[in-house]
RNA sequence: GGGCUUAUAGCUCAGAAGGUUAGAGCGCGCGCCUGAUAAGCGCGAGGUCCCUGGUUCGAUUCCAGGUAAGCCCA
């Protein structure tokens, strides 16, 4: 590894770089990139804290299957910002890149490509050269990806990436599974799935979720004729009537009640809180009433052929699930669809009747007209065969919310599909408890919407029936059906048949592997199942490391991750799937800290997608503002796990307010101290010998670094910026604009030195902090402040360790005390509105009242501001708050509320009731009052009182809750000379500007004038003039070049000139 | 339908172990400044703290029930 350092061999008084006043942060930015890329900065980084301790960030794995989009850019800010923190406090950081490869979406992505729309095609086209444009298509926008990355300044190793497509992430999944096998807990079952018999496979629930829409089903009313009861028919309902050839029972709710009643001279039974919804037209007369216990094992004529069983069907269950909010309260069971069907067919030991295949189509076994037919299709021809044969007793539209599949936008069926599982239900509790270990930001995560997902744990279907993705590394025999899973490269070579050398562990090529059966030495082949891709993410912490056949020790230490940062969408997604991997396998918790985002949404506040149109591609933002502009604007403009409404003017208001001001100071600073010639790390005066004001922004600096240290540590990537953005205001408006005298033109001393010093150490520092959040303008302003001075500094911020506070610098009483001041200036400026004179103009006196003693003190301690903002000469204080503002007296409701509890009530009204001046004045000279208040009197401590002050008509007094400010407006004659004298200045000043003079230029000055009041400021404050306007001479005649501007002051003429000397 | 979250100024957000005059930035209006400024500064106007009940001397804050929005799940 190369130098960590600056180059320099000397120390001499060196220049700082100039700052030219013509920049775009974006092009400043990319020469920042070249200089990292360069120098190896980001290596450098990690290389110089290899044997620190280590912070392990484990990178959620995305697509490059598409371009990133705004909400990507946020989550790589968020993930940099606390990585580049860990480093700057002293971290080796693990940040190893990922992509995710796998899964349904980029299949589907292929076939549109192919123009394939199912199964068969596929296999037609070729499942090798398939999966070999799923390869090719998952790396599609990878060069987008790594540019994005690279230019939004988030550091993550891309080189060294996991790929969950690679052979050695896929051995380690296996591995995994292959524990969860030898455990027990990897199974064959029978689940009901939402399918899409187009693509002919089950989807995962967030799948399911993605395509509700609102349809009309039809609704029917069947009748179910029951044995051994002449003319009687139970009235079933359903919304899906192609599942009524496969109907082998009828639920009902047990503690309901039904009713037989009579209709067109049959007797129908039904749920008796169902008459309403069914019988509109009218209630039709109850001939008989039961309980849902009576009604159980009540047997009826299937309405359809099912074949022949053993077991017992078409009787009535009981069911939790049945309602009578909806249908007829007897609910109609095909357990080969629907999971409440499949569960009672189960508990009833009921036949399995699947009529419906694969394809979605009716079985040839159905003898009715509809074989073949696809079922949705069937639906009409069904009614009419009930209609047919008297069956029918209702069909109308049902709205409701139904699922398709969110690529084909087909109906989806609920189908019992063959499955694999991992029982994670039998790891829930040791789920539970390591969800308790985990920090959680937001914290009601935890015990919120995880908790409750982990709460109701089901077991994880884990199969899918394509081809993209881990294959499953279960292989079955043929001769004898013993299974085996195997967990590694090795093994399979040790049991396969001429497995080739390099063979790829996806399908087809697995495919073809044979083992041997241990049991009876058959053949045995894999079942073609692959598996959910959210298991292969899920391994991440495990599998990035290729453990456990490479970096045991590695993964030792890096296990659980320290942190990982994704979209609140993940909590049943990657969060669930990597702490149920790790549960599986290491029984311990998966990552120590989780920081959810929530979603970007557009600027019109509706959610981002292509179709609307509304997207905003980060590319826009960051050729046009910049990486920084956008980095500051997601930290500050809402918390990362607040939605936000994207907004394009909030990244130009980051620009301005927060990186506009501290550029300024930071050019302020270096261009005065080359002007000056100031070497700022020369004697520095210590900090106790500086002024006021550079010991209060040392003190602000040094809370500040606790601040940002405090909500870093606790992940608050908001509060942190926003409180150096809060102090950047302050230096840039108060430290500087009150301390700009003494950095030019001063003379050379003390003062001037510990301001330069001040302000220097201020810039650096800030820039430090703000490292981990505009890592490219801060390490400008390091690199040109350190990097001129000091050779033995590391040559980048970002190498530089994070700041930590001089408790001793911290004055909490001094904070608070300029706060104070700056409020009343605040009311100052204020009260000259009102008056408008303008602060140009001195005045003689300010008034302020209601004040305690501590603040009277505060003020005269920090008098000069006071006296410089507002321009006045003197600062008196009154205790005659009537004079100005109007006053009431009220209860301190904090401690009278508890002592006199409703009393307190009565006590207000009664101070509002009476003379206020009067009850001042006893209070004041007895120490205390005693008032009479719902026939009591209470006596009260000064300190039980609080005295507000209102405004009093008269536009220059400025009142808040308890004391005002009023400024004396009459102006003596000395005042206007003086207030003329500024206005001359001024006038001079511009001409300076104006003619294109240099900052430090000498000029030559002719004042002409008839006015008294002019010539008389002029030469009363001659001394002042000059030197503020940096003239040499006052000459009578200059020359023609001269420039030369009547100019009108306060309503007199003048004619000024002014030259260069 | 269930779970979780959110609701404070036109917009984006702070905030208060419950205390009676609720803050900031942007935007808007007025003014100032124009030799640090992708300009800056000051000041001002702008609020039923979502609604309804309850607890309390006192609720925007706590509790309950609503309403609306978002996410997740059905």
């Amino acid at each position: 590894m190369g130098v960590l350092y600056f180059k320099h061999d000397t120390r001499k008084f060196r220049m700082f770089k100039e700052v030219s006043p013509q920049f775009t942060f974006a092009e400043k930015e990319k020469k920042t990139l070249e200089f990292w890329r360069e120098n190896d900065i980001f290596q450098k980084s990690m290389e110089m804290y290899k044997d620190a301790p280590s912070f392990v960030f484990l990178e959620g794995p995305p697509f490059a299957n598409a371009p990133p989009g705004v909400h990507h850019a946020l989550a790589r800010i968020m993930k940099d910002a606390v990585c580049r923190y860990k480093t700057m406090t002293g971290h080796y950081v693990h940040r190893k890149a990922g992509w995710d490869t796998h899964g349904l979406p980029v299949e589907y992505q292929v076939e549109k490509q192919l123009n394939i729309s199912n199964k068969a095609e596929l296999e037609a086209y070729g499942v090798q050269n398939f999966i070999e444009k799923c390869k090719e298509n998952v790396f599609q926008y990878e060069q987008d990806w790594r540019e994005m990355t690279e230019r939004i300044g988030f550091w993550v190793n891309l080189d060294e990436a996991y790929i969950t497509l690679s052979n050695d992430y896929i051995e380690s999944v296996w591995w995994v599974l292959r524990q969860a096998w030898d455990k027990d807990l990897l199974y064959q079952g029978h689940k009901v799935q939402p399918y899409c018999y187009r693509c002919g496979t089950t989807l995962a629930n967030h799948e399911v979720a993605l395509g509700y829409q609102e349809v009309d089903d039809p609704s029917i009313y069947v009748r179910f004729p029951v044995k051994n009861k002449e003319n009687t028919y139970l009235l079933v309902w359903t919304t899906t009537p192609w599942t009524l050839p496969s109907n082998l029972a009828v639920a009902v709710g047990e503690d309901y009640d039904y009713v037989a009643v009579e209709d067109n001279g049959q007797r129908l039974i039904l749920g008796k809180e169902c008459i309403p919804s069914i019988f509109e037209e009218g209630p039709p007369k109850i001939v008989d009433e039961y309980k849902g216990t009576d009604l159980l094992n009540w047997e009826y004529e299937p309405i359809f052929d099912t074949g022949t069983h053993t077991e017992k069907s078409h009787y009535i269950v009981p069911g939790e699930f049945v309602t009578t909010t909806e249908g007829s309260g007897l609910v109609h069971i095909a357990p080969a669809f629907g999971q409440d069907d499949y569960d009672i067919g189960k508990k009833h030991n009921l036949p399995f009747v699947q009529l419906v295949g694969a394809d979605g189509k009716f079985v040839p076994d159905v003898k009715d007209v509809w074989s073949g037919e696809y079922v949705k299709d069937a639906d009409p021809q069904i009614i009419e065969n009930l209609n047919n044969r008297g069956l029918l007793f209702k069909a109308t539209q049902y709205t409701h919310q139904y699922p398709f599949c969110w690529r084909c936008d087909n109906p989806l069926l609920y189908y019992a599909r063959e499955s694999w599982f991992i029982r994670t239900t039998a790891i829930r509790e040791q789920m539970l408890q390591h969800n308790q270990q985990i920090n959680w930001y937001p914290e009601h995560i935890k015990d919120g919407r995880f908790g409750n997902w982990l709460e109701n744990n089901i077991d994880w279907g884990l199969s899918r029936e394509r081809y993209w993705g881990t294959p499953l590394p279960v292989w079955v025999c043929d001769e004898c059906n013993h299974q085996h899973c195997v967990g590694s490269i090795a093994e399979l070579k040790a049991l396969g048949e001429d497995v080739p050398e390099d063979i790829e562990l996806h399908r087809p090529y697995i495919d073809d592997v044979v083992l041997t059966c241990e049991k009876c030495g058959g053949t045995m082949h894999r079942i073609q199942d692959v598996i959910d891709c959210w298991f292969d993410s899920g391994c991440a912490h495990t599998a990035q490391w290729h453990y456990p056949f490479e970096n045991k020790e590695l993964f030792e230490e890096a296990y659980p991750p320290d942190f990982i940062s994704e979209g609140i969408d993940q909590t049943r997604g990657w969060f669930y799937s990597l702490l149920a991997t790790g549960t599986l396998i290491h029984d311990r918790p998966a990552y120590k800290n989780c920081l959810c985002l929530e979603l970007v949404l557009a600027s019109d506040g509706t959610k981002m997608s292509k179709s609307r149109g509304n997207t905003v591609d980060p590319w826009s933002i960051l050729n046009e503002q910049g990486a920084d502009a956008l980095r500051w604007y997601m930290f500050t403009a809402t918390p990362p796990w607040a939605q936000r409404t994207f907004k394009i003017e909030g990244i130009d208001e980051a620009l301005k307010k927060f990186m506009g001001t501290l550029q300024n100071v930071y050019s302020f600073f270096v261009m005065y101290a080359n002007l000056e010639q100031v070497d700022v790390l020369q004697d520095a005066p210590p900090v106790a010998e500086r002024a006021t004001i550079d010991r209060w922004i040392l003190s602000r600096l040094n809370t500040l670094i606790n601040k940002v240290r405090d909500d870093m540590e606790k992940y608050h990537l908001t509060n942190a910026p926003r409180a150096i953005e809060t102090f950047v205001d302050d230096l840039s408006n108060w430290y500087v604009r009150r301390s700009r005298d003494r950095f030019w033109g001063a003379e050379a001393g003390v003062d001037k030195q510990a301001a330069y010093a001040t302000l220097y150490e201020v810039l650096v520092t800030v820039a430090k902090l703000a490292a981990p959040f505009v890592p490219f303008l801060s390490d400008e302003l390091y690199r040109n402040l350190v990097g001129s001075l000091n050779s033995e500094a590391p040559m980048s911020v970002h190498l530089a360790g994070f700041p930590e506070a001089d408790e001793s610098f911290i004055d909490t009483q001094l904070e608070t005390d300029m706060d104070f001041t700056r409020d009343v200036i605040s009311m100052g400026h204020a009260a000259r509105n009102r008056s408008g004179i303008k602060t140009r103009q001195p005045l003689g006196e300010i008034t302020l009242g209601g004040l305690s003693d501590t603040e009277k003190e505060t003020i005269n301690r920090l008098s000069s501001y006071v006296h410089d903002e507002l321009n006045v000469k003197e600062i008196v204080f009154t205790e005659e708050l009537d004079t100005y503002a109007q006053v009431t007296l009220k209860p301190n409701f904090k401690v009278l509320g508890p002592k006199y509890g409703k009393g307190v009530q009565a006590i207000a009204k009664a101070l509002a009731a009476a003379d206020s001046m009067q009850l001042k004045a006893e209070l004041e000279a007895k120490g205390n009052l005693q008032i009479e208040a719902a026939a009591e009197i209470y006596t009260l401590e000064q300190s039980e009182i609080d005295v507000q002050t209102q405004n009093r008509e008269g536009f220059f007094v400025e009142v808040d809750a308890r004391k005002f400010v009023a400024l004396s407006t009459e102006l003596t004659h000395a005042l206007r000379l003086e207030g003329m004298a500024r206005e001359l200045v001024n006038k001079i000043q511009n001409m300076r500007k104006d003619a294109d003079f240099n900052v430090s230029d000498r000029i030559r000055l002719r004042l002409d004038t008839q006015s008294e009041l002019v010539a008389e400021a002029f030469e009363t404050h001659r001394e002042y003039i000059l030197a503020e306007t940096l003239t040499t001479e006052v000459v009578e005649t200059l020359s023609e070049d001269a420039f030369t501007l009547e100019q009108k002051l306060n309503g007199e003429l003048a004619t000024i000139s002014v030259e260069q000397i």
